[in-house]
DNA sequence: GCCAACGTTGGC
DNA sequence: GCCAACGTTGGC
């Protein structure tokens, strides 16, 4: 089993929204090393915590469990798509994403800052410098303490 | 909105 | 295969 840290933007879709649909197909990755863990180390089973970036209160919200792993990430297709991407064919997609469902929302955000001030977080791929993935692999450990934060 | 640090693209 | 130009990410 594998946990995961997976960031994603709240104005497009939060813990909220997954909590409110249940099961989502995680779209939108255009970076071939996050594709590349997709298709290679993310497993059903699979449990990842849910990070809101890109907006007022910055910090992990949630906890996902994976479904599916690697699914052709259906927005490739649609010309209309912000992430259409003209070089992908149905019979050889350039980019997947995996199909994840919500598992909690905690009681309080655990924000980046405290993430950064707690010295058993320091390995994390999250606060190395010039880091530009934006779902990646984190330890038990770190899993478990960050949920700990969160409730 | 700024900007640093990366990744990607495409001509050569 | 190099590398300059460009695009993107994401915290601040």
């Amino acid at each position: 089993m594998n946990y995961w840290l997976m960031k994603g933007e709240p104005s497009e879709f939060s813990i909220d929204d997954l909590e409110r649909v249940g099961e989502q197909l995680w779209d939108g990755v255009r970076n071939y090393q996050v594709r590349n863990m997709f298709r290679n180390d993310m497993r059903a089973g699979d449990l990842a915590l849910f990070y809101h970036s890109s907006c007022a209160d910055i910090g992990v919200v949630g906890e996902m469990e994976v479904v599916v792993p690697a699914l052709p990430d259906p927005a490739q297709f649609n010309s209309k798509s912000k992430y259409y991407d003209p070089k992908s064919t149905i019979e050889n997609p350039r980019w997947y994403g995996p199909k994840i469902k919500f598992v909690s929302k905690f009681k309080k955000l655990v924000p980046l800052s405290t993430i950064r001030a707690d010295k058993r977080f320091s390995d994390m791929i999250l606060l190395k410098a010039g880091n530009r993935l934006s779902v990646f692999p984190i330890t038990k450990t770190e899993y478990n303490a960050l949920v700990k934060l969160g409730k």
